[in-house]
DNA sequence: TTCCACTGAGACAACGTTATCTTGTCTGAG
DNA sequence: CTCAGACAAGATAACGTTGTCTCAGTGGAA
């Protein structure tokens, strides 16, 4: 196998033996013991000669120092790390999220963001949850679904508090029956602006893509918004199956049993989009024949045609809130305040009074 | 919901002085020393009692102990991470850029990938390169654009030459003026493709949407795609601006002026989106009015209406490639072979023969 | 002049691992 | 019976940084 027996002394073949300049070899370049090295390429704030400054600095780049995060690390104490378990990176819902998360860790905290794929897998969150524990972050945010399984929500909620007794800020941007601070828009209130859109318009027949009803966010969605059609005397008709992978069926049967449907909300981005394309294939045009509310947050629902009038999930503000929120606490903070976050009503073209 | 409030001990204050079990705790805790602890907690393989291998397993579990990577790694050298910039994640390209990374490297490599988020920004690029070279990554994947200023190109070149001397393994995902492999596919091939497909289906006057031809990757596409279509005798009209921002005139302004035109060539599914909606908007329809091929990745094209056909440029076989290629020589192999990543036809139904 | 507070720089230990060296025990051949 | 050789476990020294302690020099006040 390996043939080269470490003949050091001399060649060094092949992968270069990685050996990058420490602070030690600045420090004896510069003449200066390790610790004003040390005390210069640190954040400085302290007292050091000006000479003594300009000469280490001066060594640094000129032998290409790099400092050692790992090192500094282990030796600190304290992580600028924080962890992102989102759900699927194919999907712009959490595409946003990463978004709205890397770039507030980079812009208002000295952090780095490690963005993790679960790839809607329980298995693979929790195998990422104890990785990410193992690179000791200073928090964690999980944005997964709720795909939960009754054993999966036990050993997470087990490592959630683990890593919680170890320090680890654990934070979740949506619902989810663990014991860890939300931040996420109030799901019942979605439901209720998106339903009162409809309603506003004068619709008096509706239908609810609502995907499988099987986490707590569609639950709640679902819930407010028969509240809010009952409320005003609206009639509703749930459709369940409505993932874009196989729509095809869903629509067509409800617009076939139901043809006097004037309205359509659709609970997620993906739905939208299968919906959308259910409507025309069948003949029917978006707004003209049936109205839909989409409930999501890509911009890509902007660029749809047309504009889809939608309730936005405010994403970037929920990143930003948990960033903010295990800052705090990591830096000692007794408990952050936690602001409400608001959905917003994104009104696009897909929305017109009914002609029937 | 659960209201248990840690009332342990006495009164563990405020972050309650991180203070994880370590590997010495175990020892101690096990009656082993460190080392038969390391040993038995490492991956095995070593000969060690039974007896004590188990006893110190359950002591490990029982105290929670969790291995701290930033020690092993800071002791053995060699990391198991790999950094990722992308360009910008609410664009699903990225996106799928980052889920096949993530996957692969989750799957077959024990590694786990950083993925930073460099928001079209050269200057963050830069800085994020920093970053993970103070982490010390194994390898380093570029996938932003090449949205390169002189200057920052310069800068960038200067890193990148001293994270590879320094023993990064850098890639590329795209083609940039930079020394490093790249792992894509042949855009020449890719614009080739796209041209042939209109052309056999009869398309003899085409339009093509680029976009701004400042980047390599477009140019490249650009140039096969006038050959191709000027060796068949196809008349063709480019398109420049066309970023879904605001394509709303280019289209427009295209169809007008050349209403003959049958089909069009959009070169990132971008484009391919703001395209379809200018369609649709000056009340055409595809295909039936025009042909489209895009070029792309996203799944995102497949849910739209119609099916886009186009051309997969396979980044899920680019990202596989990249980080095998580091896995290959983090561990020492001498070179890894470069295998050929081909772009693929994906058929849809958004081009038909023309009817003029 | 003496003493103390103060300043700036060096020495040194420690963070939690792993690699290497050393020690001790046991087997079996000479 | 002794000693080489194998084997398992303990001891120890790093890895590169930072926190703390120490120390030498300086200036001012008693």
């Amino acid at each position: 196998m390996v043939s080269v027996t470490k003949a050091e002394g001399d060649l060094p073949s092949l992968p270069a033996a990685r050996r990058d300049p420490t602070l030690v070899d600045v420090a004896r370049q510069a003449g200066v013991s390790v610790s004003t090295a040390g005390r210069v390429l640190r954040d400085g704030g302290w007292p050091v000669d000006p000479l003594l400054r300009e000469r280490v600095r001066e060594t640094a780049l000129q032998l290409g120092y790099v400092p050692n995060v790992l090192a500094r690390t282990l030796r600190s104490g304290g992580t600028a790390l924080v962890g992102l378990v989102a759900g699927n990176m194919l999907d712009p819902y959490y595409g946003e999220i990463a978004e709205a998360v890397t770039r507030h860790a980079e812009a208002a905290h000295p952090m780095l963001a490690m963005v993790c794929n679960m790839q809607r897998d329980p298995l693979l969150e929790l195998k990422y949850c104890r990785q990410l524990w193992e690179h000791r972050v200073a928090g964690l945010i999980l944005a997964g679904g709720g795909f939960d399984q009754v054993t999966h929500r036990t050993q997470l909620a087990v490592i959630i508090e683990q890593m919680k007794k170890s320090g680890v800020v654990v934070t979740l941007l949506s619902p989810r029956d663990l014991d860890a601070p939300q931040f996420c828009v109030d799901n019942r209130l979605v439901g209720e602006m998106a339903a009162a859109e409809l309603i506003r318009h004068g619709h008096r027949r509706v239908g609810i893509a609502i995907g499988r009803v099987q986490n707590l966010v569609r639950r709640q969605r679902l819930e407010a918004m028969v509240a809010t059609f009952d409320a005003a005397g609206v009639r509703h008709t749930i459709l369940e199956p409505t993932e874009p992978s196989a729509p095809e069926t869903a629509v067509s049967d409800l617009l076939a049993a139901n043809r006097d449907i004037t309205g359509l909300v659709a609970s997620t981005h993906m739905i939208s989009m299968g919906i959308i394309n259910e409507v025309l294939r069948v003949g029917l045009a978006v707004p003209r024949d049936i109205s839909v509310v989409a409930i999501g947050n890509a911009k890509l629902l902007e660029w749809s045609t047309p504009r889809l009038t939608h309730i936005d999930l405010n994403l970037e503000a929920c990143g930003r809130a948990a960033l903010d929120f295990i800052a705090a606490r990591a830096s000692g903070a007794p408990q952050a305040a936690q602001t409400a976050i608001l959905p917003r009503l994104i009104t696009g073209d897909s929305v017109i009074a009914p002609d029937r």
